[in-house]
Order: structure tokens, then C-alpha cells, then sequence
DNA sequence: TATACTAATGACCAATCGGTCAATTTGTCA
DNA sequence: TGACAAATTGACCGATTGGTCATTAGTATA
């Protein structure tokens, strides 16, 4: 592992039970044992640590829920967005209390930006979900449907968090499958109607732009040493500059990379901006 | 209005914003426009500013929620409690915002204990107000229906608190009535089962004991100038002593200084107390 | 006006913070 | 082994924190 890695992991376990800012860079590399100069080495700040730390796992979540959601039969999708949602919090729990302390209460602009940016992404996935599981009978309720699954999932993740329950995955999912049935099909006085509508896309860049993809392939390349991939990576790259292969070939190419846990969060990208 | 009043007037609009921890005392006082000096003549410390601040808002909002729901009908029961919950936490929303972000942060022990027997105390009455609203019929959903409810509670609460828009109570309380309906009557899949309902009890003593209740009831009598107040409390202090008087007396004693503001907490309390 | 008392001040304290950097250890060559 | 480079250290820095206390200002009484 890293020494990059190593803060990363043991940082995040005391930013989980103290806090962002009541924990210390001094703490911090006590717990590592290292130096505060060898912190400096690999982090420029404590500010950084954190913004790697919360992109890492955001990455990563938002990742496996979007290939959950799209991966599987309408019928299904919501029992997958909850199971996976669920799964990937209590896998990463104390990223996940790191999570809910710093939301309510962060001053650093660019990591409230980064929070504010996955909180839009993760209502653009259950509003497109929530489109393709009920159509268009639910558009007079559908942000206030986000609204109550979004109350919903923190309402429990709370629970499961914060006490020492074991819990089954499987059921608090079919739970919540079963309440969002209940209130997509019978809700008639929504509380957040469509006049809100521009809060759920206003500033909101889903896509990443030429520059950050070309600039995260070329990392990419850099750091794998498979070939299949490498040359998928290469063709990707040309593609970006001139697209001329159709479609199918570049979902082809993407899922050469997609298979490499560390290139899921590209993959994800490069597929956005070709669609 | 008194120094402490003032301090904890101005202190409340900075811990809102900027939280607990990154608030400085000495902001705090150049906001009151007093000296450092003349803080710790007012607060033993910045803790204890705090608890005060977080007493004194809990007080005023558990009575009203519990005089909500316990003087309305059983069908209008769930509006009132809605309906005052928001009405409440909107008009003191600089302590909602504050209450929000402590809530998951805070390592002030007091506090912590603070906040739990505040969600205690919520729990009881949500628990007690739907029991009599369903009967059994809900008994094996009702502490699954606990978690929803304040889930969807604090969903649309961070909605209203943390955006700009004005809105309608009548309407959040309305929608909340629905959805909580939905769930109470269609629900046949808790997550959270009969087996955590020692969650919902242990360590919890809601009623106040002898020594605490004449203690507020001593400070009363000082702080009232109103005779017929004073000698309600008098009378009630020698029926905690020693009960003589049947309960009906001692409710419209009870109802002689819950009239006024300043001693809504003692008559709840005192209810609760004889009960 | 002199006295006695409280209310209020702000310079000051030790502790802690994030961050730096000269000095030292460690690793790697010929 | 010796010489050089890279990695690592921890004493140190200025800034800020919650909290204290000798001093001063304000006021009512005699």
C-alpha cells in the first residue's frame, strides 16, 4: 500500500468518529506512525487529504450504483439502486459517517462543492429512474418522490450507522422497494411540486468536459501496465479528438478499461460523453 | 432584554452559520458588542452557552408538539403534530440549522446526552400519537414507521431550512398526513422489527424526578410576579411533597402557569410528573 | 465630594493548530 | 567503502483558541 493510501485509510478513520475539523494533522500521523513532514510529502494540506479522500469513495459509489441501475430489468431496478446503495455505505461505513458529519456543517467552498455536485448527480440517477420504472404517471410527484426516498435512505443509514445492529441488506431494501411503490402510486399532495424544477438541474455538469477526460486517460495510461487496456485507452483518446468509430466499438473499448476497478470512475465518464 | 438573553440571541445566528467549533468566543462578543470579560460573567463557558441554548429551544418545542397532538382529535391528531413540528423548527430556524449540524457532530458529552433524550422524547410522542391514531393495527410496523416518519421529517426540514424558498405549512403538513396514512395502512415489509423496541425505551426517563421538579419549581416561584402563579406553585410543591388533592385539581393548578410562556416546560413536566 | 460596590474591560496566558525546513537517516550507486 | 540523492524527521513558527484577572468605569449612597 501507498503511503498515500495509508494516510488516506487511517485519516478517514478518525475523521469518522471525531470529524473533519476536530481531528488534527498531528493525530493523524501518530496514527499512521510517521512524521507530520512525511504527511507533508504526500499532501499539500489537510485540506487536500480530505477532498481525495470524500472524490475516492464518491467515485467509486456513484459508480456501482449507476452500473446497478442500468445493468438491470425495470422491475428490478429499484431494488438494486436501494441494495447496492446500502451496500456500498455499510462497506464503506465510515466513509459514510465521514459523509453525513461534513455535509451539514463544511466550510471548505471546494469540498461543499464537491457534496453538492453528488447530490445532484445522485438525484439525476433516481430521477431518471424513477422515469423509467413509473413513466410519466408520477410526473406531478416526482421531485417530491426523490425527496421522501432521499429522507428515507438517510433515515435508516442513520439506524445502521450509528448503532451496533447487524442488519440484512436484502431486507431494507425490499423495504424501501415496497414504500417507494406505495408513494409513486398513491402520493396525491405532493409537498415539493414541479415548480422546483430548476433546482434539480441548474449548474449541474454531469458530463466531464475534452480536457478532464483527456487528462484522466492519459493518467490512466500511465499507471496501467495491461496492454489490452493501454491500446483501448489509446483508441479511446483518438476518439475524443475525432470520433469516427460508431458506437458499439466505443462501448467495446469502454468496457476493456471498465473491468479494471481503478478505471471504473473513466469508464463511467468516457460513457456520459459519448452518449 | 438580559446580557444572557443577548448572548445567546447573537450567538445562536453564529453557530447557525458557521457551526459550534468554528465560532470563537470572541466573535460571539464582538457580535454582541460586549468584552470577553463580560461573556464569563454571563456563561461559566462556551459549553455551557450552548447547552442553554440547546435546552431552552427543545423546552419551548417538545411542549408545543406535545400540546399539539394532545389537544386535537384522534383524526386530526397527525396534521397538528406536523403542522406544529415545521411551524416550530421554522420559526427558530437558526437553532434548526444548529440543531441539524451538532446533531451529527458534536463530542460535548452533555450535549450529545441532550440531543438523544431530545430524540427520545420524540420517539415516545410519535410512538404514543400513532398508536392511538392506528390502535394495534400497526404493531408490527410501528417502530418502522417511527424511522420513516422523522426521515421524511428531516428530508423536506434540510429542504426548507438550507433553500431560500418560502413555503406553505399547511401543505408539508397535509402531504406528511398522506404519506405517513400510505405507510401506516399498506406497509407489510418493516426493516425496523419488533426486535430493536428496546431501542425505543432503555435508558430513557422521561419524567423528572422529585428533586429536579421542585428545584424548576423554586426558581419559578422567584422569577413570577403574578399571585395567583405563586400559589399554584406553592400548592403543587406540597402536593409533590405529600399528594393529597384528586387529579383534577391538580390539573387546573397545573393549567393556572402553563399559561404563561415561562413555565410551559415546568407544566409539562409537572403533567407528566402526576400522570 | 468621598466612598463603596458592581459591571465591564482587554491585555495576557498556556495550549493547540496547520504548516515549514534545516538536519538527519536511509537507500543506492560505483 | 564512500559519495551522492532521496526520504524522513521533529523542533520550530506565527496564528488562534478558550479562559483569566488586575484594572477601570459607572453608579448609588452617605
Amino acid at each position: 500500500m501507498s503511503k498515500k493510501q495509508l494516510i488516506m485509510d487511517r485519516a478517514l478513520e478518525l475523521f469518522a468518529n471525531q470529524g473533519f475539523e476536530a481531528t488534527s494533522v498531528q493525530q493523524i500521523t501518530d496514527h499512521c506512525g510517521i512524521s507530520k513532514g512525511a504527511f507533508y510529502l504526500s499532501f499539500k494540506s489537510k485540506d487536500e487529504l480530505i477532498l481525495e479522500i470524500i472524490n475516492h469513495f464518491i467515485q467509486q459509489i456513484t459508480v456501482d450504483i449507476d452500473y446497478a441501475v442500468n445493468h438491470s430489468k425495470p422491475d428490478e431496478k429499484l431494488y438494486h439502486f436501494f441494495h447496492t446503495t446500502f451496500h456500498a455505505f455499510c462497506e464503506h461505513a465510515d466513509f459514510a459517517k465521514l459523509l453525513m458529519k461534513e455535509h451539514a456543517h463544511s466550510f471548505n467552498e471546494k469540498l461543499l462543492e464537491k457534496l453538492h455536485d453528488y447530490d445532484q448527480r445522485t438525484d439525476q440517477i433516481l430521477l431518471s429512474m424513477l422515469e423509467t420504472v413509473y413513466g410519466d404517471k408520477i410526473d406531478h410527484i416526482k421531485y417530491d418522490l426523490i425527496f421522501s426516498i432521499k429522507g428515507l435512505i438517510n433515515g435508516y443509514l442513520n439506524f445502521l450507522l450509528f448503532s451496533q445492529h447487524q442488519f440484512d441488506v436484502d431486507l431494507v431494501a425490499k423495504s424501501l422497494v415496497e414504500k417507494t411503490n406505495l408513494l409513486a402510486r398513491h402520493v396525491t399532495i405532493p409537498f415539493i411540486t414541479n415548480k422546483y424544477e430548476n433546482m434539480f438541474q441548474k449548474n449541474f455538469h454531469g458530463k466531464m468536459d475534452k480536457h478532464d477526460l483527456l487528462q484522466l486517460i492519459a493518467t490512466a495510461i500511465d499507471e496501467s501496465d495491461i496492454i489490452i487496456e493501454q491500446e483501448s485507452l489509446i483508441l479511446l483518446k483518438e476518439q475524443i479528438i475525432e470520433p469516427t468509430f460508431n458506437k458499439t466499438i466505443l462501448l467495446g473499448l469502454i468496457e476493456n478499461i471498465r473491468n479494471n476497478p481503478q478505471h471504473k470512475w473513466l469508464a463511467y465518464n468516457l460513457k456520459e460523453y459519448f452518449n
